[in-house]
DNA sequence: GTCTATACCACGATAGAC
DNA sequence: GTCTATCGTGGTATAGAC
């Protein structure tokens, strides 16, 4: 298992990469920052990547591949009744932005402005991430358990912005994951009036 | 009334960059392809501008200056029950976002990779604003219309995380901004479970 | 108020030694 | 697998004519 202090070679450009490109976008960063960084020189970086647009996309790939795991984890769980069902995925959601490293958070956060062929090259990736929420969401809603009216889509991206958007704000280092998970839980389903 | 197609000098300057910014974020957008755009070569825009940055921060005023009129042309309007006059304001934020130019959204996605010294000069003016939100939820708290043990900080983060991340994916020609306030509005008061 | 010309520097990327 | 050296481009910004 990797950690950004010990990783070695590729993975730690990687790591590099994705702290800085959350910190400042992909614009933001020159590959000799990330290069200085890791401890080497900036034409380095070209013996194990080809390219900076080659080094964004392994860096929202893994992004993905975070929050697939985190997914996969939370689903091996015994199954719920549907409020915590939905919780335990919110909470592996929000491991992923906060507790694998900077890579989803990354990947949240600066796909928007990425050049065109890389978007084109994430895109059908994060689809599939995005189906399994819909797929839940579909299963909630069948059971009863959404408000009917409100489209599918539109629950899902405002549960998608309203854990995404606490990037901006929340801090891991003082923060509680596991409460923070609640909140967001509760207000999404049963909102913050009374 | 200025609009983008029709403004000329520094306010075409600021309509331009606005919406490059938004698309591309600060550092995606060159000087000369603003200039490009307004017709003009880069140089020229130092007349107008003594810096790049002193271009982004004056979008970046620009799209606060617009959130707080929305908010005061809300406020004008008589006074509601509770739920209402959130809704109010939650129209008037997507009305800053989606329907007075780009500058708003331009702020909201890409102030987190803005330079240090734009970021303090805007920090204070965006705090007003921000006031504004935590003293409405204050009393809509006090008048005990709010779930009682959520801290009034995180409901206002939520509420603006669930406003700000429609920039993503809400598209302003062909969506209807009513319906989409009365979405997140209810999302936040009700909730989108049952 | 916009232009031409240019300074100066940083960028991504390549070649080739070690 | 990392280095030095360098190329070509394009970035912000300035000077000065018109």
């Amino acid at each position: 298992m990797s950690s950004v202090s010990t990783s070695t070679g590729r993975q730690r450009i990687l790591d590099v990469a994705a702290a800085l490109v959350l910190d400042r976008g992909i614009d933001g960063v020159p590959l000799r920052q990330i290069a200085d960084i890791v401890g080497m020189k900036a034409s380095s970086l070209y013996y194990h990547f080809a390219s900076k647009n080659e080094i964004v996309v392994a860096v929202f790939r893994q992004g993905i591949d975070v929050m697939e795991r985190a997914w996969d984890d939370a689903a091996d769980t015994p199954p719920h009744h549907p409020r915590a069902r939905l919780a335990i995925h919110v909470r592996a959601h929000l491991s992923a932005l906060f507790e694998n490293g900077p890579f989803t958070a990354a990947h949240v956060t600066a796909f928007r402005t990425a050049p065109p062929d890389v978007r084109a090259e994430i895109i059908p990736i994060r689809d599939a991430y995005e189906a399994r929420w819909t797929e839940l969401l579909a299963e909630l809603a069948a059971g009863g358990h959404l408000r009917p009216g409100t489209p599918l889509g539109l629950s899902r991206l405002a549960l998608f912005g309203s854990m995404n958007s606490t990037i901006e704000w929340f801090d891991a280092d003082r923060g509680n994951l596991d409460e923070l998970a609640e909140v967001i839980t509760t207000g999404f389903w049963d909102g913050f009036g009374s």
